[in-house]
DNA sequence: TGTATGTGAGACAAGTATGTCTCATAAAAT
DNA sequence: ATTTTATGAGACATACTTGTCTCACATACA
């Protein structure tokens, strides 16, 4: 299956697509129901993927791709701390279908995407730039990193949720997200 | 199976704190696993529990009835407002590994709990407070009630984690979790 | 047009989870 | 002490999932 007809094409990004909306909502579907959702029969799903983790693991690479794809205009940008985090939401908000893959996943996401180097640079940078916002004194020094981190990312997955459920639109949750990040939920004194 | 012997009492029990320890780690744990991190024949297990289905609502409603009894005091203290959040969360906290539970099987646990009247009580009773909150100018009067409540939720899930996680104290997400909740990450002004 | 190739449908085997049932044993209840 | 009841072990049938394979058909490609 080497992809250089329109048909295998477009059956595997149609696998794709189904798995990335299924998985999350319901981690343990059979492949029989990830089939029927993309609307390609069974047997073709494994013509493309050998088995259930194959199709998990081109997922998690797909999705990592776009992520990165996603940040790439920040490479230019030469953005520091809460600058960096800021700008991160905004490009990462319209992904957020991905990012959720990538949690619900997380287990074997890590164990498959410690080898992309892309990975590491990635935490890397994104501990960097919380560490350097504490230092702007942008983040308190009292707050341990890895909590910062588990906020930042629960946000953004809270605010892509309720988005999807059209309570508010992309420019609204990010605008939520990011004052309640800094802020928190008072006003300001 | 009427809970008369001894014995059936501590083979549920011994079940119920089984899947509530497993479930959440590895929520594909067959019956036979559980059945063993329990000590228990499987057959005892149906004996219990008519199916899966039937076990996993019983822990929910096991758990939901400990963080109904956690919040009992707040009946006696009147309060209102950001003052009853701050106890609410100091009060819930200690359940982190009996209530992880709840937020893995969110989906079943929704369906199954909102038969329950407790269940749209306590919803209403969040609602009131951070609407009281906005009142008192505790909390933004631009920030959708409706988005608050998610981040508190959401903050509380992932404070619950962190100490699930053995990353930090009971006291110590308590505090994580109200500063980043009110005040945002960044340092008082 | 003719050839190559991807696809759908379905048969098939193997493995595993579910749920039921029986029987001997051990423990609790009285 | 006697009766009642829960348990463990394991057999058993059923259903579902996985992964492989074949064959007729349709579509892309050259």
């Amino acid at each position: 299956m080497l992809l250089r007809d329109k048909r295998a094409v477009k059956s595997r990004s149609a696998l794709i697509e189904a798995g990335l909306a299924e998985l999350p909502v319901n981690p343990t579907a059979s492949l029989t129901e990830i089939a029927e959702i993309a609307g390609i029969g069974r047997a073709t799903l494994y013509r493309h993927f050998a088995s259930r983790e194959a199709l998990v693991e081109e997922i998690l690479a797909v999705s990592f791709d776009d992520l990165v794809n996603a940040l790439m205009p920040m490479e230019n940008e030469n953005l520091r701390g809460k600058k960096a985090m800021l700008r991160a939401v905004e490009l990462m908000m319209p992904l957020a279908n991905k990012l959720r893959f990538l949690s619900t996943f997380w287990v074997e996401g890590e164990r498959v995407l410690s080898k992309d180097p892309r990975y590491a640079m990635m935490e890397n940078e994104t501990i960097l730039a919380i560490e350097q916002a504490k230092q702007d004194g942008d983040i308190r020094n009292d707050m341990p990193t890895r909590w910062v981190m588990n906020t930042y990312d629960m946000l953004i997955f809270t605010a892509w949720d309720m988005n999807a459920r059209g309570e508010a639109s992309i420019e609204e949750v990010t605008r939520l997200l990011t004052t309640t990040f800094f802020e928190g939920v008072s006003p300001k004194s």
